[in-house]
DNA sequence: CGTGTTTTGAGGTACGTGCCTCATGAGCAA
DNA sequence: TTGCTCATGAGGCACGTACCTCAAAACACG
């Protein structure tokens, strides 16, 4: 790959010269299509490797003719992180039109397992080629994901996977991962006193994933902190204002707070209203308007973030490959955990 | 773009009718190419405006049936972090192939302005459509990316920018916010003490920046933690241990160490010899084997990352516009400042 | 007005793959 | 053998853009 001016790239063509046979059966081995013997598939397969053919991707989807239709689920009226996932979805369907791919956006209720079955199971192959859903884990929407991929829409999950699903790929961080680096900042930031964790809601997959990494690394580094909760606020700004406010009223040697869900902008409004700036040492997730006012303000100390531009472009290269690869197993890079402070906000 | 099954994509024909031209003027306008009257253009442009047209990227490298063809000038054996950047070039280079993209390699004596000004004085367009380096910021290099851009190689700095110079690009982190991100860390780390800081060389831009960034914090945010240096290592191992034995001999209340410079092998060395793992708040830059094990081992705490694939990605990126778009303002994401502890390694 | 130059139009081929039809071959069972 | 199915070959058109040639039209200038 050194070399200056290379040689021509192979073509479909120097398959079929390389393997005996003919154009069409080349094709018909590339495009999983019947019809052909095991025994030439394999010298086909040979042949690619040997010549180290790779199909030219613009050729392909010009050829195909017509857009990959890919039809985001995300819930609505959510929270701010959801809000972001959207927007970047908005963002990457106008540069995505070069590409030729076709982005769809749906937003539902909230947690409403029935209604992302619903609208997984009025999709029809033909009009959607690959289904992102963010969901919780029901018998209704394993169900419904099943049925999607046997009618032949690959559907990928985001931000919260479905691991016992029939799920193509899952695209977003490690939240196991998450919450060990959250504990393991938040001891190296408190010498001394208390810790307390406020979740969403434990019935929550990547909730529950974020606690159990963060209480495992406290009890193993940090046992001299004391752990307070887990404590539910659902998500909402006002539960978690009220859950904070009680939190701080109470316990007068608070030494930081571990916000595993969302809800933040009730989190940052108790911390502003009833604390000093940085008595407390606070931990939440996902970079939005609330948090990265905290940090601005100083009353957040870390955010740990996963980029929503950048889980949309993975899920769009799943989106591809699965339409593309045939039952190839689908690459993504992983999403990393981004630790924000106030000095490397982007 | 929320319906489902939609209309057909603007081609070159449907702005060629819209603007009541012939396709061969719809082209000429597209390609940059002369003998269209800025009344003509001006009205294809705003038929392109009015109908939404986008340019068939898959199209358009097809029909141009050459792949874009982009050097890498690295230098070579630097230090790690340009051994993954070489490494990131390399595993793109494979996959690359799909999308007309040929990407070179050449590896160059490290700091040696004459060598890069020489390699870049030495590509000829179209052999070459973009050269990405990593460079100093001297006189000769300077000119020769002068050149280069005038003679239609469009070039990317990487890593390290050349502000002055006439390049096309830039991708790489805010050093400044990577040094104010550092010190937020460390201050939260110590209570009191010294804090010291390891430099490879304050002539390189991206050192002088992080030092600067570092600094104002430091001064700002944690007066009350004394400051030691910098100290240059040279980016060297071994020079990179003499100091920092020499900075735990000399100072037993020393606190925290920012190494900001590469030479991470020294300093992991360093602290595993002489001193008791996590006495010392230590953070480093770039995660490679040395810092990688260093935050296994504990004696590093943190890790100011800069993601090597995503910098060719976006290199990439910015080549790929820089050819085709003729001379629009490139755009790419930025470049996060990653934030690795033991917890959340990749 | 004519002459020369510039701008524009018309139409073609090519890129590599997808997908279609039709013909022919091989293989098998009765 | 005949009749059948299945595997394969041959060839062509399409996708949207790039780039080429040649001719026609519009324009500039004296």
């Amino acid at each position: 790959m050194s070399e200056i001016g290379s040689r021509r790239r192979a073509t479909v063509h120097d398959v079929a010269r390389a393997a005996g046979v003919s154009l069409a059966t080349v094709d018909r081995v590339l495009n999983g299509r019947a019809g052909v013997r095991a025994a030439t598939a394999e010298k086909v397969e040979a042949a690619m490797l040997a010549i180290g053919f790779q199909r030219d991707l613009s050729a392909s989807l010009l050829a195909r003719g017509r857009d990959l239709q890919v039809v985001f689920l995300l819930p609505d009226r959510s929270n701010e992180f959801m809000e972001s996932l959207a927007q970047a979805v908005e963002r990457r369907a106008r540069s995505a039109a070069g590409e030729r791919l076709d982005l769809h956006l749906r937003r539902l209720r909230p947690l409403d397992a029935q209604a992302l079955a619903r609208e997984l199971d009025a999709l029809h192959p033909g009009a959607c080629d690959c289904a992102v859903i963010v969901g919780s884990e029901t018998p209704s929407v394993l169900r419904a994901v099943e049925s999607a991929q046997r009618r032949g829409i690959a559907v990928v999950t985001l931000v919260s996977d479905l691991p016992g699903s029939a799920r193509r790929h899952f695209i977003g961080i490690d939240n196991r991962a998450a919450g060990r680096t959250a504990a393991s900042l938040l001891g190296r930031f408190c010498p001394t006193g208390a810790v307390a964790v406020i979740a969403g809601s434990l019935s929550l997959r990547d909730h529950q994933d974020r606690l159990e990494g963060f209480g495992a690394v406290m009890a193993a580094e940090f046992p001299r902190l004391e752990l307070l909760g887990p404590v539910e606020g659902y998500d909402e700004p006002q539960q978690t204002r009220s859950l904070v406010e009680e939190l701080l009223a109470r316990n007068a040697g608070l030494a930081g707070i571990y916000n595993l869900g969302a809800g933040n902008a009730g989190l940052v409004a108790a911390l502003t209203a009833s604390s000093p700036a940085g008595a407390v040492r606070v931990i939440a997730h996902e970079l939005t308007p609330s948090t990265r006012a905290g940090l601005a303000s100083g009353c957040i100390d870390v955010v740990l973030d996963q980029n929503p531009d950048n889980e949309i472009r993975q899920a769009l290269r799943a989106a591809r490959q699965s339409a593309l690869g045939g039952s190839a197993k689908i690459a993504t890079d992983p999403i990393e955990i981004a630790v924000f402070l106030r000095d490397n906000l982007r």
